[in-house]
Formats: C-alpha cells, sequence, structure tokens
RNA sequence: GACCUCGUAGCUCAGCUGGAUAGAGCAACUGCCUUCUAAGCAGUAGGUCACAGGUUCGAAUCCUGUCGGGGUCACCA
C-alpha cells in the first residue's frame, strides 16, 4: 500500500468515525501546492454535508481525528475547505533508504503482450521530421509499457509497393543511367528519394501546358470515361463563385491531366506488371527497395530506434479478403450491384465505407483488417497499439469499429496512438514545395550544434576522440528527443529550425548535465548502505525525495496515456528539485559522516531513477559534460 | 456543407477525471563561481486562460453557441 492510498483510507475512517456515514463518495487527495504549508491536501467541500458543519470546522475536525489514528501524519493545517496534512519527515527518509540501492525501477510484470507499430515508412522517399515524432513515440511508448511491466513487441509495417514506388523506379529506369547509392555517393534512401522528385518535376514539365489549356477548356481525353469526367468538371469550374472551390476543382482537373499522361500511363502499367509478378520489375523493385532499406537502417540507428518485427504491405497488401467475405456472409456487410463490398456505419454515427473494390482488389481498410488478424495470428497479442498520426483517426475509428462487428476477440485491445503534426514556422511541411526538414540533415545539424556549444564551454579536457563522439551525439539527440516528447502527443506542435534546439532552461541537455553532476559527485565517494536513521532532513532533500517517490505512479499513468510527455514533465522534476538541493547543501565537503553517507545514497537513488526514466525516453546519459 | 480537433505570458509549452493567488522554459532585467561541473541556482517583470452564455459552493478544466487555426469526409495509402 502506498503512502496516498493509506492516508485515503484513514480519512474514510475518520470521517466515519467522527460522522458516522458509512456511504461517502470517493475521497480524493492531491499534493499540496507549493504556496501552502503541506505534503497533501484534502479538500472538505464535497464532504460537509456529511457534518453539516462549516467547511473550516469540518476539516479540522477530520484533521484532529486523522493525527490521532494515523501516526504517518504529523501536523495539519486548514485554509478555507482545504486541509493540508504535513507528513512525518520519517516517512520520505525511510522510503528513500528502503529503496536507494534498487537498481532499476520497474513495475510488477503483468500477462498482457502488446505490440506497437511504428514507424511505418513508404519507400520511395528518405525519412523527414514528420517521421522522427513518430518514430521518437513510437519508441518510447513501447519502453513505457514495457517498464509498466508488458511484454512489447515493437513492430513496423513497411509500404514497400505502390505507385508511389513505382514513380523513383520509372525515373530511376529512364533517367538514372545505372546510377546506384556507391556512384552518387548518396544513401540509399536519398537516391530514390532523388527520383521520386525527378518524376515529379518531369511529369510536371510534361504536363503545364495541357494543365493550363484544360483550364482553359481544352482537353483531349484518351478515353470516354476521362472526357465525361472532364466536361462535368469544367462545366462545374465555370460556375462556382467560390474561391476555395474552384481550387478542388482543378486539382481534379490537373489530376486527370496528370493520371492520362505518357509518363503516368506507364507507371501505372509498372504496377501492373509487378502484381502479375514481371521478373524484371520485380528486380528493379527489389534493388531500390534494399538501397532504401540499408539508408533507413542507418537512420533508425543514429536515432536510437528498433524493431522485433518487420511487416511488409508487398506481402500482406492482399489480405483481409477473407474478413471481408466472413463479414457478407455473417450479415454485417453489403455487397453493391457492382460487386463491390462496403459496410454500413451510420448507426455509429460514421459513413458507408468500402471495403473491396468492385475488380475484387483490396484498399486500405482490407488490408489493415488483414494486417490486424496477422498480428493477432503471430502473436497472440493482448493489446495492439498503432502509432499513426492524426489524420487518420477517422480511418481507424473505422477499422476498429469492424473488426468489433467482426467479433474479433482483440478488436478492444487496438488502439491508436494518434499523434498531431510538426509543423514549421512558415505552417505545414510540404514536399511539394521543398519545405521538407530531412531527418538525416537534422541529425547532422544537431551533431554540429552540440559540438559547438560544447567547445564554447570548454569543459572537454582530457576526453578522447570516441568519447568526444559520444558525448555531441548523446547529447544532441537528447536535445532533439526531449524537445519533440516533451509536447502532448495528441497536440500539433511547431518547430522552427533556424533558432535550433535549445540546450539551457527546459530541455534534454538540462536533464543529463544533472546527471552528469551526480557522477562527478559519485566517482569521488561512494554510498554506503546503513540502518535506517533519521536524521532531520534539509527541505530541498524532502522536494528531492517526494519527486523519487512519485515515479512509479508517473510512470504507471505515462502507460495508460501512451504518452511520453509525461515522463519529460517528470525528469524536468526530478532534475530541477535535485539542482535545487545541490546548490544547497555540501554533500562531499559534509562533515558529518552519517549525513554525508545519506547524501551520497539521494545522489545515487536520483541517479538511478533519472536514467531509468531517460531511457523511456531513448535518452542515453554521459557521464561528463 | 458534415464530422473531428486545437485556441493559456511576446515565443514554445505544462496544467484539463472541476478545487486555493493559472505554472515552467526561452527572450528582457537583477543577484550568485578562491566551495562537489554556472549546460546551474535564486529573484523581478510579463495573463480578460479566443469570445459569449450555462451548470456548480467553486470553471482554464464540464455543457451550448460564436469567432479563428488545423484535419478528415477517394473503388489513394
Amino acid at each position: 500500500m502506498n503512502i496516498e492510498g493509506e492516508i485515503v483510507i484513514s480519512i474514510q475512517s475518520a470521517i466515519e468515525n467522527i460522522y458516522g456515514n458509512s456511504n461517502l463518495p470517493e475521497v480524493k487527495i492531491e499534493k499540496t501546492n507549493a504556496d501552502f504549508v503541506g505534503d497533501y491536501t484534502f479538500v472538505v467541500f464535497p464532504f460537509v454535508r456529511f457534518s453539516k458543519k462549516s467547511p473550516e470546522i469540518t476539516a479540522s475536525e477530520i484533521g484532529e481525528e486523522l493525527i490521532s489514528i494515523n501516526a504517518k501524519i504529523a501536523s495539519f493545517n486548514v485554509v478555507k475547505g482545504f486541509l493540508n496534512l504535513s507528513l512525518n519527515p520519517s516517512v520520505w527518509s525511510e522510503y528513500h533508504q528502503n529503496n536507494w540501492l534498487l537498481p532499476k525501477t520497474v513495475l510488477p510484470q503483468k500477462e498482457s503482450t502488446v505490440m506497437v507499430e511504428y514507424s511505418s515508412p513508404n519507400t520511395n522517399k528518405p525519412l523527414h521530421l514528420g517521421h522522427i515524432r513518430n518514430n521518437l513515440l513510437g519508441y518510447s511508448i513501447a519502453q513505457i509499457l514495457d517498464a509498466a511491466g508488458n511484454n512489447v513487441i515493437k513492430a513496423n509495417l513497411i509500404n514497400d509497393r505502390g505507385i508511389h514506388i513505382c514513380k523513383s523506379m520509372l525515373a530511376w529506369q529512364r533517367f538514372g543511367d545505372n546510377e546506384t547509392p556507391e556512384i552518387a555517393n548518396l544513401k540509399g534512401d536519398h537516391l530514390v528519394g532523388k527520383y521520386y522528385v525527378v518524376f515529379e518535376n518531369k511529369l510536371k514539365e510534361q504536363t503545364e501546358q495541357e494543365i493550363s489549356d484544360a483550364f482553359e477548356g481544352k482537353f483531349f481525353a484518351i478515353n470516354e470515361k476521362n472526357q465525361i469526367k472532364y466536361n462535368d468538371l469544367f462545366q462545374k469550374l465555370q460556375i462556382t463563385q467560390d474561391e476555395k472551390q474552384s481550387g478542388k476543382i482543378k486539382d481534379d482537373i490537373k489530376d486527370l491531366v496528370r493520371n492520362q499522361s505518357e509518363l503516368m500511363q506507364s507507371c501505372q502499367e509498372m504496377l501492373r506488371k509487378w502484381e502479375n509478378g514481371d521478373a524484371d520489375v520485380l528486380e528493379l523493385w527489389n534493388k531500390m527497395n534494399n538501397w532504401v532499406y540499408a539508408g533507413f537502417e542507418n537512420t533508425y540507428k543514429r536515432l536510437g530506434v528498433c524493431f522485433d518485427k518487420y511487416y511488409y504491405e508487398s506481402k500482406t497488401y492482399t489480405l483481409g479478403k477473407k474478413l471481408v467475405q466472413e463479414g457478407l456472409e455473417k450479415g454485417v456487410f453489403y455487397q453493391k450491384e457492382d460487386g463491390s463490398i462496403w459496410v454500413d456505419l451510420t448507426p455509429n454515427g460514421l459513413d458507408h465505407k468500402l471495403l473491396l473494390r468492385s475488380d475484387g482488389t483490396s484498399v486500405y481498410m482490407t488490408q489493415d483488417m488483414g494486417t490486424a488478424e496477422l498480428k493477432y495470428s503471430d502473436f497472440k497479442i493482448n493489446k495492439s497499439i498503432y502509432v499513426v498520426g492524426n489524420e487518420q483517426d477517422y480511418h481507424f475509428n473505422v477499422l476498429f469499429l469492424i473488426m468489433q462487428k467482426l467479433d474479433r476477440p482483440y478488436a478492444l485491445g487496438m488502439y491508436h496512438a494518434s499523434y498531431g503534426m510538426v509543423d514549421l514556422p512558415s505552417g505545414k511541411m510540404k514536399s511539394r514545395e521543398g519545405t521538407v526538414v530531412d531527418a538525416d540533415d537534422l541529425l547532422n545539424e544537431m551533431y554540429e550544434t552540440a559540438k559547438l556549444k560544447t567547445i564554447e564551454l570548454g569543459k572537454t579536457e582530457g576526453l578522447s576522440h570516441d568519447e568526444l563522439d559520444t558525448l555531441y551525439h548523446n547529447l544532441s539527440l537528447a536535445a532533439l528527443k526531449f524537445f519533440i516528447l516533451k509536447v502532448d502527443p495528441k497536440k500539433r506542435m511547431l518547430f522552427n529550425p533556424e533558432d535550433s534546439i535549445d540546450f539551457q532552461g527546459d530541455t534534454g541537455p538540462f536533464i543529463i548535465y544533472t546527471y552528469a553532476r551526480i557522477q562527478s559527485i559519485l566517482k569521488q565517494a561512494k554510498p554506503v548502505d546503513s540502518p535506517i536513521s533519521h536524521l532531520p532532513l534539509h527541505v530541498s532533500e524532502i522536494g528531492v525525495i517526494k519527486q523519487l517517490y512519485a515515479y512509479p505512479s508517473i510512470l504507471n499513468a505515462a502507460a495508460d496515456e501512451y504518452n511520453p510527455a509525461a515522463i519529460c514533465q517528470y525528469c524536468l522534476d526530478l532534475a530541477k528539485a535535485y539542482n535545487r538541493l545541490y546548490n544547497d547543501v555540501v554533500i562531499l565537503k559534509e562533515e558529518n559522516a552519517e549525513l554525508k553517507n545519506m547524501r551520497l545514497q539521494l545522489a545515487q537513488h536520483t541517479s538511478t531513477v533519472l536514467k531509468s526514466a531517460l531511457e523511456l525516453l531513448g535518452i542515453s546519459t554521459v557521464d561528463r559534460m
């Protein structure tokens, strides 16, 4: 039983003892605000109807009773209806002395297997800042769930097929002149990305005239269907007054022109060949994808993320058809005259959703249904977490509902860890406008910044080349990771590449600096185990112990909410508390041996908890900086 | 148009299962290195929690509406 639970029970008994009511609303306590004296606060307003007295008197009466029934509660004060309780300081010193030697905080193991799917890149372009947020969140959520006692499987579902891959392939085939990553001296993912851009540029070049003609009414369709579609769109374009709507129609016309261009037609043809298993196309596809994978692995390694299981869409994209069939037989789906299969989700406040095309091929949803089933049959997972951007909120709502309709045993364990987009000062990142922040570039810049800042401070004497490299690496990643993870995943966030990321204040470097300071002390003296003593504690020592005490419950909450930001906030609170202590008391020069040892224990204790909290964020510490 | 989401200090963000005088960091200003790492500590200044109603003993937090930003409504993924 933790302290909070014990106090809550005491409060319940106190109220029963005094007022004789046993049917009480839930008793809740919270930490006392810094401006008031006390450790925990009980708000009595909801309970005055039992005492039938003023809030002040009620609070005082409960306070008196608490002191007599619970020895851990030393004193209390009442402000309006707030009963502030102060614990006997020995509660804190005992907690610390019982726990300082524990190597790591891990919550009790559960019988629960959780898959966390994250990253899930397309193989036609290198990773960018948006992927970085995804990777950091995914990895951290997996770490947190693991520390909270789950058996965790980290999975990556790679989108390795489709029209976008064919664009890169076609461009390389036509304009690539057999260029390889070695020849170009480029990471494989960047080389493939380069040809994706080449494709888009060529396509633009070749269709520019036709598009502007089409806006003027001149359009020559390659088939009747397109002509009808165009005529319809053009008519609408001429009628509409709304600028936004006309922009939309123009985009549709643009797509129509682009799609019937020679380049796009060839691309479609290539995709058909790929689906039919054409040997040459497959060979090219394999070659270019392998370049990309090598590039991705490199970036993953630098970011410090990894996976236990890879899924590939080329292997899963036809899955799910059986499930659609099953749903049709069960009557939860329906078939239209053209043969396409749909689900009606209007009873759930959603729409009708296509599950299988009229030609019998899969769509995104079909695939995801199949992959969900596959994940379950592979690992018998209890929970399946999808770390995917919030632009897909609707998709996952639908997917989860469908799996429920199919009575899948795992359906209720599916969860979309939805996160917000990363914005630049100029707005959203757009690859077409070249405003994308490349992941590798960003990591390089961060490394250089870390190096620069370190050299400015001039504390690197005696460090070897390798040690410096590790320092810059860990420091730059601490800065980047903390910056990204400290904001609530659900919210969109702003990243300003110009004024880069801070190394001072509420940052990753601040936290690993605190850790390094502690290491510096522990290098000079080691704490020893000792019988529980009741030395008087300094306020800032109590402050640190309270933070240490809070860790397991913070970890639990972070796991429940899939929220690394809660761990970030905790790391800050703990680091701040320790830095304050560092300024307030001496440690190595403390003359009282018992006190000195207790402070060394506290240094050790803080350092262990800080390190294990940072591990949950994927942040590595340094012993010197 | 429908649905979802966000709006807190000049900037970036906490706080949101209702509780006290709304908190950090950055930027600005003031102190603290002959003492364990000043990437630190202490302090000053900065707010109509978008706006308007409502529920409540009590609302940044819950409900409704308005305004503003973003997203989604494909036989794309």
